[in-house]
RNA sequence: UCCCCGGUAGCUCAAUGGCAGAGCGGGUGGCUGUUAACCACUAGGUUGGCGGUUCGAGUCCGUCUCGGGGAGCCA
């Protein structure tokens, strides 16, 4: 019979229990007249449970050179500690020992800098932090989507290989099954005809295009995938490929989408205070003392809600001075959102109806003729959090639009389509995930908050 | 891609242009219901690479590389 029990479950029980299995891996271990003290780890919570082990054990002399990272399988009654720290403690009755991790593992029982851990990306999930992290970002992916099936929303798999470039949003990865070093060629250029998929291929960007279709026949639809893009960005909020949400809603305008997308960033940070609080309380203390401060002001604060015009108002009005200026026409830049959310409002800003000229060719045309149906949401520290629109439903106007911006319209008659057959108002937005979790953990840095980031000239593990 | 800062023991960091060090970790021994335990001893280095200046370079200069911070691009 199995009595494997994990740690987690371990550390609430509300009466001694005579026999458990505990299996993990050792984080640290004392020694004391006669007996020693285990810390095992088995990954179910941040807590460790302290392990028993006396020299009546056959093994002693084994479990006495237990190393930090060693992994074991503790039999035992739990019991009272009668020391402090801790409510329950295991009299180990054996312990196997499953392997030995040699005097050269890298993680030691002391804090270890987040570079260097980032170039142990493979062991650093082993670590209090890294593993919190790890577990906050589980949590949230499940309520991600129980949060959309809870409000009819169907979940939609995009694909990743894409053969439309001009997404709007960023440099293409290419892909190609043709011998790279030796390229079919036609004319001096690239013979695509001959690749894999007859044409130039990519990985994608969004899968907003394709989830519009959809939800043009299920009504309210979301994809929750990786992303993919060949920026050479060098920054902390900036990885090649991340994990995107994206909710598309059929007869939905902009003010809907603010809603849901406000609504959605409450959600998630009540999971995370309810659900992850321990996970949270090391982030609060170590990393971001403010942390609890932002969660509960993110949750219970009505979101600020301003238009772009009034969002320059307010920063011309300001008086600071900002490294880039202000002005009508020109895209906010990272100082302007920080300001906007950090300084002015002190919370989470939703900005809305940006001038039509810095923005994609999909987004919905106001009557003003100058702005287009687009809003972000910024947050403290992070700046944009949330990207959207209302999607250009008029085939005209779109088509219009598309031309103004030379787009090659024959690649998009798909798209084109569903604006001629049944065009319903309809919006959406992305969500960076990466983003959202640096903002519910204070992780300052994104190649913290997933498991093997790739970024430029890194492509390790 | 641009600007700024950095790379010294396994890790975190010291070292006026003049003998390369500490704490932690590792090893050995001791002590102890301990809590990042404690005490003693011990091993451990091509100072990121290449080139230059100098009697002499970890230190100054050039260059490459890697890492960090900021910016652009964006989520």
């Amino acid at each position: 019979m199995n009595k494997r029990m994990k740690i987690n479950k371990l550390l609430y029980l509300d009466e001694a229990v005579d026999e458990v299995v505990v299996k993990g891996w050792v984080r640290t271990r004392r020694s004391a007249k006669g007996f020693s003290f285990i810390e095992v780890n088995d990954g179910s919570c941040l807590k460790n449970i302290q392990i028993i082990a006396d020299n009546s054990q056959d093994n002693y002399d084994d479990i006495c050179r237990l190393t930090t990272g060693s992994a074991v399988a503790v039999s035992g009654s739990v019991v009272e500690s009668p020391g402090k720290g801790q409510k329950w403690e295991i009299n180990a009755k054996n312990i196997e020992i499953i392997s030995i991790a040699p005097e050269d593992y890298l993680l030691q029982k002391k804090r270890h800098s987040d570079e260097f851990l980032r170039t142990i990306a493979h062991l650093r999930p082993r670590t209090n932090k890294y593993g919190a992290a790890f577990r906050i970002r589980s949590e949230l992916s499940y309520a991600i989507h129980k949060f959309f099936r809870d409000r009819g929303f169907r979940y939609i798999h995009t694909p990743i290989l894409t053969g439309s470039d001009c997404e709007g949003a960023g440099e293409l990865f290419q892909v190609t099954t043709l011998d790279m070093e030796n390229m079919p060629r036609i004319n001096g250029k690239t013979d695509y005809s001959a690749d894999f998929f007859g044409k130039e291929a990519g990985l994608t960007v969004s899968g907003q295009l394709s989830a519009e279709m959809f939800a043009l026949a299920l009504g309210d639809v979301y994809t929750f995938g990786p992303t993919f893009r060949a920026e050479n960005s060098n920054t902390s909020r900036h990885v090649a490929e991340f994990w995107m949400v994206e909710p598309e809603m059929a007869f939905c305008d902009l003010d809907d989408d603010m809603d849901v997308a406000e609504e959605m960033l409450k959600y998630l940070a009540g999971i995370v205070q309810k659900n992850c609080a321990e996970d949270i309380e090391l982030f609060a203390k170590f990393i971001d003392k403010e942390l609890k401060d932002t969660i509960q002001n993110t949750l219970s604060s009505d979101f600020e809600r301003i238009s772009y015009e009034e969002a320059i108002n307010i920063l011309e009005k300001s008086k600071k001075k900002f490294e880039y200026e202000i002005k009508y026409g020109k895209d906010l830049q990272t100082e302007h959102e920080r300001y906007l959310t950090e300084e002015y409002f002190k919370k989470p800003v939703t900005v809305y109806n940006y001038p039509k000229d810095i923005k994609p060719f999909y987004m919905r045309l106001n009557d003003d003729n100058m702005t287009v149906a687009a809003m972000d949401i910024l947050v403290p520290r992070i700046g944009e959090i949330i990207g959207g629109s209302q999607r250009e439903e008029r085939f005209d106007v779109l088509e219009a639009r598309m031309k103004e911006m030379d787009m090659p319209l024959k690649d998009y008659w798909w798209y084109l389509d569903s604006r001629r057959y049944g065009s319903v108002p309809h919006s959406g937005f992305g969500l960076g995930f990466e983003r959202l979790l640096m903002f519910l953990t204070g992780i300052s840095n994104i190649r913290d908050v997933i498991p093997f980031p790739r970024t430029p000239k890194n492509i390790e593990f």
